[in-house]
Order: structure tokens, then sequence, then C-alpha cells
DNA sequence: ACTGTTATAAAACAGCGTTATGTTACGCTT
DNA sequence: AAGCGTAACATAACGCTGTTTTATAACAGT
């Protein structure tokens, strides 16, 4: 053996913290293995060492944005009525979007940023997906759906709110949050009287 | 006067042709001002004399993507049946889109990049979607809607397409381009029914 | 006490965008 | 025609990045 661990589990929380509060801050072009380290005083090793890279670390903080996110969305669910519970997760899905517009972008805003998601991260982001597939099946259980897939339904769904948000966050000028708040409304209340079977 | 120029319009445009090309290549991290000049055998100066840095060349890269887009949306418009022309407007939307993917993802991606849009060019590529608005004041005129305002139907339709697209440009495994194809016709499909007025 | 192994720190490398410094080549003045 | 001023271009340098390599420090076992 050799001399005591300093690299420990203890530093890989705290600099996944660290990370997350600078991503959060400054976006992702504010993490920088130097001031991540700085920030903590420790070498920039101590991220090769726990992390294997920035990728390494920035993947960790991905992975742990997900899993509350995926919390967030499966405590919208409320379990009786499939129209409201499709409305409340589009609107839990924006709002943790708008709360973590940094975190979001990087999940779910493709390969910008120069570096690769992990298959598992991605995974993980994908994932968060799966209380509104449980939603769209309740929904074909009871025969609300007029046609299609589970699967194309859940991903009109996704998509509709998706792309809402990634627009919202664009910033565009000359629109607040109350336009965007009724505009998500009426949007996520088209998609689902569009997929409704005809009564 | 001084020496004969050679930072002048001939080498400004083929800077702007090398830039797209590195762009679609590599992404937007292979757009270096060094790999750039080098390609066209001239110095990292030239970037800055005639675009003022890399984000100015880039801007421009995206303002003539913009036009071009733009052009494409123009002509996917018929001029007859609303419900024709918005869903031949969303499939030409999603066809740019695939066919230059990395253009439309630093288009529309956010600040993720390192690097800022020039307001007039964000407009530029905000201004795509005025043939989309220009079906929906037509269908607004034919009292095809069930409410809603002309910027609201405007942004659903656009958000819809736009999340689509930017869902299958994260290339999930296991979904197919035929898979999307069909989840894209069906999506744009509910959304423009469920805004219309009941019969 | 010494050695071997391992953890940590520090420095070096290659690349980036950008800026400052040289160098070249022409028109104008003398 | 010779010299000079100035605009245009090339080159080198600065500070930053992620990553890799090298050096140092600290403990276990002999």
């Amino acid at each position: 053996m050799a001399r005591p661990k300093i690299y420990d589990d203890a530093l890989r929380a705290q600099l996944i913290d660290q990370a997350a509060r600078l991503l959060a801050d400054g976006g992702i072009e504010a993490v920088s293995v130097r001031a991540l380290s700085a920030a903590e005083n420790t070498s920039t090793n101590a991220v090769y060492s726990l992390f294997g890279g920035k990728s390494g670390i920035v993947n960790s903080v991905l992975a742990r944005a997900a899993a509350g996110f995926h919390a967030a969305q499966i405590a919208a669910v409320g379990g009786k009525d499939v129209a409201k519970d499709i409305i409340a997760l589009g609107s839990a899905y924006r709002k943790w979007a708008l709360e973590n517009p940094t975190l979001y972008a990087v999940m779910f805003g493709g390969t910008l940023g120069g570096f690769q998601i992990d298959p598992q991260t991605e995974q993980a982001c994908a994932g968060t997906i799966e209380p509104l597939a449980g939603a769209v099946h309740r929904g074909k259980a009871q025969k609300l759906w007029r046609r299609g897939t589970e699967q194309q339904i859940t991903m009109s769904f996704w998509a509709g709110v998706h792309g809402l948000v990634a627009i919202e966050l664009l910033n565009h000028p000359g629109r607040t949050r109350k336009d965007y708040d009724t505009a998500c409304r009426l949007h996520l209340d088209a998609i689902y009287r569009g997929w409704l079977a005809p009564t």
C-alpha cells in the first residue's frame, strides 16, 4: 500500500456539486478542470483520477440531474385521470427545464458543447419520459386514442413539450413567461385533443 | 494608399464556404480560425480582418443558412389548402434540418457551442417561420381554428416540428428514419386536428 | 533504515481564440 | 528617381483550455 487517499468519495461528491454549480451559473463553458479543482483546493489530476476527465464529471452531473428530473416527472403523475396526468407531466417537464436551463440544454441539446454523453447517461436522460409513456399506456387501455402506437403518441407529446421548452429557452425578446404559460397549456391541450378518438 | 488587398470579398466568400464545409463535416468544434485560414492558405488575421473573429464568420455561415432555410420553407407553400400547406411546411422543415443537422443544431440549439449568435442572425433564424405564420393566418381568415391567437397556433406547430426534429437528431438507437417519417406525419396531423374548430 | 508501491502535485504539451508586433509593398512627396 | 508614410499582411506571443507526463511525497513490509 501507499500514502493515504485524498481523492476519495467525499471529494468526488464535492467535485460533482461544484461542477453542477459552475454549470448552472456560467454554462457549459464555465466548467473547466482547472477552475473545478482550484475551487476545491486540489489539483487537476483529482478530476482525472476520480472521473477520467472532463466528460466523466459532466456525465456524472448529468446522471444526477436526470435522476432528479425523472423523480419530478414521477411526482407529477396522479394516476386517475389520463388527461390530467399528461397535462401535469408536461407542466412539470417545463417547470424543471426552466429551473435548470443549462442542465436541460446539455441533456437534450444534442452534441453541441464539444463533449459526448455516455450511452448510459443518455439512456438515463431518455428514461425520464417513462412516466409519460405510462400515462399514454393507460390511455391506450381506455381506448382513448384514435390511432397510433403508444411509442408514436408518447413521442408526439414529448416532442411537443420539448419543442416549446427549447424555443422558450432561446429567449426571444417580446415574449414573457406568462405568454409561454398560456401557449404551453393551449399547445399541450391541442396535441392531446388531436390524438383523442372521436366521441 | 498601400499594398494591394488580398483580404477581399473573394477571400471572404471562400472562407464562408470553407467554414460551412468544416461545420457540416466535423461539427462546430471542427471550425477553428487556424484550420480555416490554413485551408485557404492565408493567415488567421484574415478572419479577424474580414469577420471580426470566429463568431463573426460563424454568424455569416448561419445567416446564409437561414436564408436557404427560409427559401425552402417558402417553396413548400402551395397557397390553396391550408392543411396541406402546414403539413408540407413541417415536412420541408424536417427535411432541411435532417440534411443540414449541424447548421440546424447551431441555429436552434441555444447557446451551447460557446459562442453567441448575433441579434440580427437570430432574427433571420426566427424569421424562417414566417411562411408558417402566413399559413396560420390564412387558416384564421377561414375560421379554421377553434381558439388561440395566430402567434400561439404558429408557435404550437413550430414547437411541434422542432421538438420532433430535435429528438430525431439526438439519434437514439432503435429508431429508423422511416419510424420518424410516420411519427412526424401523425404528430403534425394530431396538432393540426387539435387546433381545428369542431365541424 | 531502506525499498517498493501508490497517491498526489506540478509541470509540460498541443491546441484554441485573440492580440500585439514585425514586415512588406504600394502611392505620394520631394 | 529616391525616400517616406501608411495601409495590408504575416508572424509570434499571450492566456486559456483538456490532457499527459514527470516528479515528489507518504505509507507498508522487509
